[in-house]
DNA sequence: CGTGCCAGGTGCCGT
DNA sequence: ACGGCACTTGGCACG
């Protein structure tokens, strides 16, 4: 959006203006914001009313549609997306119907009037991440060993070497030693390192093989070169799933306490 | 919002006016629409990221936050009604801050740039009404009991047993006990699973036969054995029907007041 | 595709 | 506050 052609906003414009602004949003694609007083009917697998009122409508480039009113984080009424949207006036109203198959549904907005309307072509390459924090994670883990691989014992956590907190330490199901490095963003080459650091600490201290695991829910190219170059492993951990491991853990605690 | 002085649409404004205007809006309870290039951090039952882009962010009057990106139905991230808002400058950046408590959750939205500020002060006293819900399924099997079956007796509905709330019970032809629990869509296992708890708890309680109806649109395939090995019964009912009963039913009192 | 299951679910209504 | 439950649930993974 850094050319400025790619904003429209009009304050009060004519239904004229907005119909023809509209179809020409819907044709490339723009994300378009409408701010007035209209009416809303819904049909499909129920059915609604929602009479007069001033809302804000959102109209994305994906045809998804929603209908905002001044309170709560939910629309009224909306539309997922994929459906076709279509601008077009009948008795000075300005009418945005937007269809949808399977299941067939239709949304359909009147307005009686525009106080604004804004189109832009939203550029957003931003990656979302969700995640539970490396305590949550740890916790997951000790919980659910398999999330490091099958058979994976764990003995201790949290426990003080000379250089450092080793985050998980057990063993796998052949009897060796396992180190667990846990991060909760993409491990970088520091976390190799840092894993690196406590298995040759260990493999020196101790005189016998010391895997070395890093739990992540991604890793960095060149972090997973140096990691395969140190002979350490990589496992991918979803910290999505150490939440639900957590939770369904917590309502098992709360159904056994009424057992 | 038919003073125009209700409405405030600014293009392109500068950090520290975005502040000013949108604390007074805080302040007075406004609806703000916010377009521009941000980042946002949340944290509260998991936490969560958001790189830079481009995006809607909707502070309502009732102090729910909304940030959408440029596709699908679902906000990126958000905050429910009856947060404290704060907007702040750092670094050149706006920052706004969406505390909660119950459960503590914080999202902050980092602004580099503002293409579009526009408050509102939306006037909307429109009714909505939703037709053909699972309540509008009930409300027509009571009038209308042979949408379950001939013969069908219903006693109360909403009742408070053990385990929850049964929809629907009554008293077939044969004066046999009847359980109904509707749903206003394909009904699955935990549906199933539903009735099921309320059956047995009843048989139990009242140490009589009782039969268990399923009332809904369709059955899954999964849930119609276990239905059948419950020894339940499952009833087909649309909907759109019941709607049309109900309706239909209105139009009846109107017509015995003309009589 | 359908079907099941999860969600930072949300919202509503009850004790 | 916590519980039970519907929702145009939406979304995803999986058979």
């Amino acid at each position: 959006m850094q050319d400025s052609e790619h904003i429209i906003i009009c304050e009060n414009p004519s239904i004229n203006d907005v119909i023809a602004k509209l179809n020409e949003a819907f044709n490339e694609r723009r994300t378009t914001i409408i701010v007035g007083s209209c009416r809303v009917d819904y049909h499909g697998r129920a059915s609604s009313k929602l009479e007069y009122g001033e809302r804000i409508v959102i109209i994305k480039e994906d045809g998804s549609v929603l209908v905002h009113r001044s309170k709560g984080y939910e629309p009224v009424n909306w539309q997922p997306s994929g459906c076709v949207l279509q601008a077009l006036k009948d008795n000075d109203e300005l009418i945005i119907k937007a269809t949808k198959r399977n299941p067939s549904e239709t949304v359909t907005i009147f307005f009686d009037r525009v106080y604004l309307l804004s189109i832009f072509k939203l550029i957003d390459e931003g990656k979302f991440s969700l995640y539970a924090s490396e305590e949550d994670m740890q916790r997951a883990i000790l919980i659910e060993p398999t999330l490091i691989e099958e058979g994976f014992k764990p003995i201790d956590y949290e426990r003080k070497v000379e250089p450092g907190f080793i985050d998980i330490y057990g063993v796998d199901k052949n009897g060796r030693m396992v180190v667990v490095e846990i991060k909760r963003r993409t491990a970088n080459k520091e976390a190799v390192l840092q894993l690196a650091k406590y298995v040759e600490y260990l493999r020196k201290d101790l005189s016998r093989e010391v895997r070395g695991i890093l739990a992540a829910p991604d890793i960095s190219r060149e972090a997973n070169h140096l990691l395969l170059s140190l002979k350490l492993e990589f496992r991918r951990v979803d910290p999505k799933k150490c939440f639900k491991i957590l939770k369904k853990n917590r309502v098992r605690k709360i159904t056994d306490f009424f057992k």
